[in-house]
DNA sequence: AGACAAAATGATTGCGCTGTCATATCGGGT
DNA sequence: ACCCGATATGACAGCGCAATCATTTTGTCT
């Protein structure tokens, strides 16, 4: 009885397969990565083996082998975060169906898990890389910097980038949002945020600074927390700003979490939106529009980032220095709805 | 001018670090994996050196040598649901700070990509397995049983599990519901439900059960859509259901999106909520207890099944057969709100 | 002091694949 | 018939690590 060779759970090897076909190791290799170049006749020789044995190469030897992964990293700074599920959406999306596949770390709104994942990601020596903020420690960055791997930053944009960039103005968001609401006559706005990383301070300061060009800045109206953000956060923090500041007559909301937070808190305390208080939230994800009344938003391009990034890091891959616009600025959309209103 | 004998981006290997420290690779391999089995003396060596060159080991050359790898495959049936990003989050808790990190796989609720992924993951050899549905198909389901790792399903539980199992009983849940809503007095109760993937068939048919046992059943009350659900979808099929069945008189929903729309579109429409209609929600996520007025839902234990279902694979990563209790069923909860009152 | 088990360490080999370079085969132009 | 470049195929080595088994060192007991 022969004996194999080998004990249990063997998956056929390149091995098995070129003897199957009767060519050699590295030509059955070659069908697999780059069919185009084997002629016919090899090809379906070894297209059939494959099949009939079942044939699944190994990834641990090819990375070995190559010195190179189908991996996709993904850093994100919250799985939580609805803003982020949507992104995740667009990158899952335009992976489907090609060698890669993405693999996502999580840094819990922490600079320093954020390098570590780095350092750990690039252990692993990625295909590409997408990370979800500008603020990495300088070692993160140098570490991304030096990486031998494209790199896309998103959500952000600008010349500052590492590599290459997709996202938007967040700072020119907020303020079209201060601006709109200055332009419905709202003269005592305040602003709501929760978890307060490197970027939603910088947009709490984008609100500041208009705010107080239009002469409606009181910092007793603004009410952070470093929690996460939460409905239930919304309606905690709108509670502390009618505490603080009674005279509220709108606010702007970080997220789109606190603002339907706002809104139901203000609805249970019979409020009226907008005629008391205007809410103008940020993002608008989907259930935004749904409210009563709609929540008027500044509609961010998170499932387009998402796609964006990963076309973008796929050309690269795929002949690096090919992709040609290599900071994208997708822009915002102010949508005003019915929470917000002239008066 | 000594040369290199590699040219660019080397990494140091373990033999590197071996001479560093003044020891055989395998040693440095041994202080690595499992320190205790390494004398005091040559671990201080090895970990200084480590640091010094900036050690990283090699994942793919570890994955080939071993046969095995530190992957954790999830399998889930979408990113938008909220209900997995709850789990998800379990998930990640559970493998922070241990040498796993998981990878996920989204099938879109086609049980045909979901083989092709079971496919995919298991030529990675990965330590470990979370599916999330009962519904392979019959070779997904024989993938999985010859799998040579363990393999955890999420959101059942049953004898009929693979392998290992977190869940609680779905049926039961939805049957607490349409109890619920025949115990408050509605008398025409209608079911709203997206995305008909076979457990939400299958609660829809444990909502017909409970309802015809209290001759309530109307199959002109069950609106259905083979669409993602959504906020927006819940308004949508709100709209039909009142349009088919004027006379309904509560509504349970498959999930919270589809409840939240439900309970807005009731809102435009002046319906009163709890009077005119009862709501009953499925999950509870957390934006549902602070609507106006409060969703009642069926609480499940999402973020719960994602911990347990990570500590049990790992335990049984760890010392396979260790696991016990192979089949954990955490329960639901039927959480009353103002949604629903007794009339 | 000697004997012996236990603990610590090392040498060798091979995991399955791909990079590199060499060789074979083919088709056409003169 | 010849040569040439293009195309197709193959041989070989080695990627970085861990399994295996052999060997050395250490500690303990009589």
């Amino acid at each position: 009885m022969p004996r194999k060779s080998k004990t249990q759970s063997d998956r056929p090897t390149l091995v098995d397969v070129a003897r199957e076909a009767g060519v050699s190791a590295i030509t059955v290799s070659r069908t697999i990565r780059s069919p185009e170049i084997v002629s016919e006749r090899a090809r379906r020789k070894v297209e059939e083996a494959v099949r009939k044995l079942g044939y699944t190469p190994d990834p641990a030897a090819s990375a070995l082998a190559s010195r190179s992964t189908s991996t996709i990293g993904l850093l994100v700074p919250s799985l939580t975060n609805n803003v982020f599920a949507d992104v995740l959406r667009g990158v899952y999306e335009g992976v489907e169906s090609t060698r890669f596949f993405v693999q996502i770390g999580n840094y819990r709104y922490s600079a320093l898990s954020e390098e570590g994942l780095i350092r750990n990601f690039l252990s692993q020596r990625p295909a590409g890389l997408i990370v979800s903020s500008m603020d990495q420690t300088p070692a993160g960055r140098k570490l991304l910097e030096e990486a031998p791997c494209p790199v896309v930053q998103i959500m952000e944009t600008g010349a500052d980038a590492i590599d290459m960039s997709v996202g938007f103005d967040q700072l020119e968001a907020v303020r079209a949002a201060a601006r709109h609401v200055a332009e419905c006559g709202y003269r005592r706005p305040g602003f709501l945020s929760a978890r307060m990383d490197p970027r939603a301070q910088r947009r709490l300061a984008a609100f500041r600074e208009v705010a107080a060009a239009n002469d409606m800045l009181d910092e007793a109206r603004i009410i952070t927390t470093s929690q996460p953000s939460s409905v239930g956060m919304g309606r905690h923090l709108l509670e502390q700003l009618l505490a603080r500041a009674p005279e509220t007559d709108a606010v702007i909301c970080n997220n789109d979490d606190l603002a339907v937070g706002a809104l139901m808190e203000a609805i249970r305390r019979n409020i009226a939106v907008p005629e008391q208080l205007g809410i103008c939230s940020y993002n608008d994800i989907e259930m935004a529009r749904h409210m009563v009344p709609a929540l008027t938003a500044v509609a961010t391009p998170r499932r387009e980032i998402g796609r964006r990034a990963i076309a973008m890091l796929l050309a690269e891959i795929e002949a690096p220095g090919a992709v040609r616009e290599r900071h994208i600025d997708l822009g915002y959309e102010l949508v005003v709805r019915e929470s917000t209103a002239p008066r």
